[in-house]
DNA sequence: ATCCCGAGGG
DNA sequence: CCCTCTGGAT
């Protein structure tokens, strides 16, 4: 693949993700929430599901548990029932309690503002992090998944694209380090957004991709 | 069959 | 650096 200038580079970035909110249309589904508290339960349970489903148990859970503290002394198998639907219902039952009570001893009952505080949680991720952070908060930050380092790994966006093992923070670091952090959060959802509904792991539909006449993996693949 | 907008643990 | 956790949609 030929040479790029830092420049080109920079350049050929941000005109990729101005295509993405052009041709992208805004996802119709998205976490129902009213609270930071609530988001970060949503997102907590949103690990391996899709937002439309998590938004089906989360009325019935906000309502029973209002607070951290109604959270923090629900009984394990009520917080269950409610969440088994998503999957994973056990371990995510266990985080949301662990989190709860967290929230009650350590953080007067709220949901803490910066990231060092959020990834103690249980269940919290720097990913989960920064999805609080920048919707609850308007705080700027990159969650990175999955589908963000395979997106901006083919198209070059991050430097360490054909590593086996891509290092998430490195990547964050990179692409925040390229665009302005009022359009972190925006992209990073983007990116996730479009890796997949066209930037498939396995079946990328490259012939339907707004980036295909600049992205280097149109060729191979 | 395969995939899903992760995180904790061994 | 693996592995596991889980039900539902497609």
């Amino acid at each position: 693949m030929p040479r790029e200038s830092k420049r080109a580079r920079l350049e050929r970035m941000h005109a990729e993700y101005a295509l993405l909110v052009e041709e992208i249309p805004e996802p119709k589904c998205a976490l129902n929430f009213s609270t930071p508290l609530q988001l970060l339960i949503a997102t907590v349970l949103s690990a391996q599901t899709t937002d439309k489903r998590v938004n089906t148990v989360t009325p019935e859970l906000f309502d029973r548990y209002p607070t951290a503290a109604d959270l923090a002394n629900a009984r394990p198998a009520d917080l269950e029932a409610i969440i088994r639907p998503l999957g994973f219902y056990r371990s995510k039952s266990q985080h949301l309690l662990g989190l709860a009570a967290a929230l009650e001893e350590r953080f007067n009952g709220e949901v803490p503002r910066t990231m060092d505080e959020l990834v103690t949680l249980p269940g919290v991720g720097r990913k989960t992090a920064n999805v609080v952070l920048g919707n609850a908060f308007h705080v700027p930050g990159f969650p990175v998944d999955t589908h963000v380092m395979r997106v901006t790994g083919r198209l070059r966006w991050r430097d360490d694209w054909n590593s086996a093992h891509p290092d998430p923070v490195r990547i964050e670091r990179e692409i925040c380090a390229c665009f302005d952090p009022s359009e972190w959060t925006d992209l990073s959802h983007r990116l996730i957004v479009h890796g997949r509904a066209v930037c498939h792991a396995r079946k990328p539909d490259c012939a339907h991709c707004p980036l295909q006449a600049t992205c280097p993996f149109v060729a191979v693949a």
